[in-house]
DNA sequence: AATTCCATTGAATAAGTATTCAATCAATTT
DNA sequence: AAATTGATTGAATACTTATTCAATGGAATT
């Protein structure tokens, strides 16, 4: 009764609260869901909860209303891009060139790059109404994640005979690069494949900084594609 | 009289033609205007009838529907892109590097790469309905302006020591790149400008095919900021 | 001058939208 | 077992939306 008493007083709160994560879950994941197929605009608190297998009004009593869905849902994923690419940065080498292409590799995995995913987001860069809540939301994320790269830039490229440029520019400049090959992904599911971007996305930095990425060793740990195919196999 | 007479022949009937397509332009215009400004979702037919200035009903006279006057708004902007780097090839002189660059400056002409015009594909981009209205209308001319990168690229990497590799995804990777940097001038106009973008896109080229980039002469033609400062004036 | 033609209007319609809330249900606690 | 708490429902509400169409006005034609 003892053992009992301990998961009496513990189990059904936790119980109750599990389930309500997990509503919470399913209905952004409905939402996600929805965002891929309908877009943005096809996207009703109807077909949300529909897709949910739950009444409409559940949406909102979870959410307060919708915008509060979509700021959940852009929340979610971008705590899964983020954690991506802190625990990339963690098991690599502690080298800037191994640290840059550690956030390729979070960039592209299947956790973070899958059609899912990358529908949700140009759902909401293409929306100029939706844009402001993806601005408020993401927003710190995004330039948290930005400053990580500068700053692994300015290690590249100082003592270098190359003149430092303005390494927020590159770093900006890099992740358009890997933000077009994102929207490709999108567009052209058939021609474009997520190893491949991932692969093109390293060889670019490697162009860049040939200095860092030129030994042999480097390169075949790098520019291979074998080493990630086991990627292909966590797809969501 | 006679002088008169010819144009009473002509006039009226161009008068009204013109008067027409006039009306038909405003309404494009003022859909456009309404995507940039309020998003997709937020483009109805009575905000861009507001727009336009004129009564709901006559966007549904001169646009069977909603879809149609979106397809017409696409192929607005598709035509204008297409001529612009139609044109900038014509005038570039014929060597492959040059003609890379001239398409390089078609994307980021300001006639081509600018708020607004940006703001419509990313809405259509970014919204699963809308997308396939894109691919119905706009694919033929991407894949059009694709074919000439595929070419451009064959000839500057025949006769490389250079493996050839896949020039199709060579051009999909530069398309992917000109697109990231389309993205961020979107998103950020504040910390990208145009001429920056456009040199960034010469920069990345150059990098791929050094051979065919490295005299000075080329660079300085290519990689300075100054040439195209004018187009900064030739905004829409 | 009378008539035809056609661009233009905007109220009417029908379908869809987010959000609310009283009522129900089940789990938890007393 | 009874009471309480909180999750869940979906019909009701108020509002938007695209599309239609009979009526209007004015230019072009006769």
């Amino acid at each position: 009764m003892t053992q009992e008493d301990t998961t009496a007083i513990e189990a059904p709160i936790n119980r109750r609260a599990l389930a309500k994560a997990e509503r919470r879950q399913t209905l952004i994941d409905a939402t996600i869901d929805s965002i891929a197929e309908f877009g943005l605009s096809g996207t009703t608190m109807a077909r949300v909860t529909e897709l949910a297998g739950t009444s409409i009004g559940l949406a909102n009593f979870y959410f307060e209303n919708k915008e509060r869905l979509f700021e959940a849902v852009l929340q979610h994923l971008a705590d899964i891009e983020m954690t991506a690419w802190q625990d990339h940065l963690a098991k690599a080498p502690k080298t800037p060139a191994d640290q840059l292409v550690a956030l390729i590799d979070a960039r592209f995995h299947p956790r973070v790059c899958n059609p899912r995913t990358l529908a949700v987001w140009f759902a909401f860069w293409g929306d100029a109404g939706a844009r402001s809540i993806y601005r408020r939301v993401v927003e710190a994320t995004d330039d948290a994640r930005l400053a990580v790269t500068v700053a692994l830039i300015e290690h590249l490229t100082t003592g270098q005979d190359k003149v430092p440029k303005n390494a927020e520019q590159t770093a900006l400049g890099l992740e358009a690069f890997y933000d077009g090959l994102w929207l490709n992904l999108l567009l052209y599911p058939e021609d474009f494949r997520r190893v491949d971007c991932r692969a093109r996305a390293v060889q670019h930095v490697a162009a860049l900084f040939p200095a860092h990425f030129n030994s042999l060793q480097t390169l075949r740990k790098h520019a291979g594609q074998e080493p990630f195919a086991k990627d292909v196999t966590r797809g969501p």
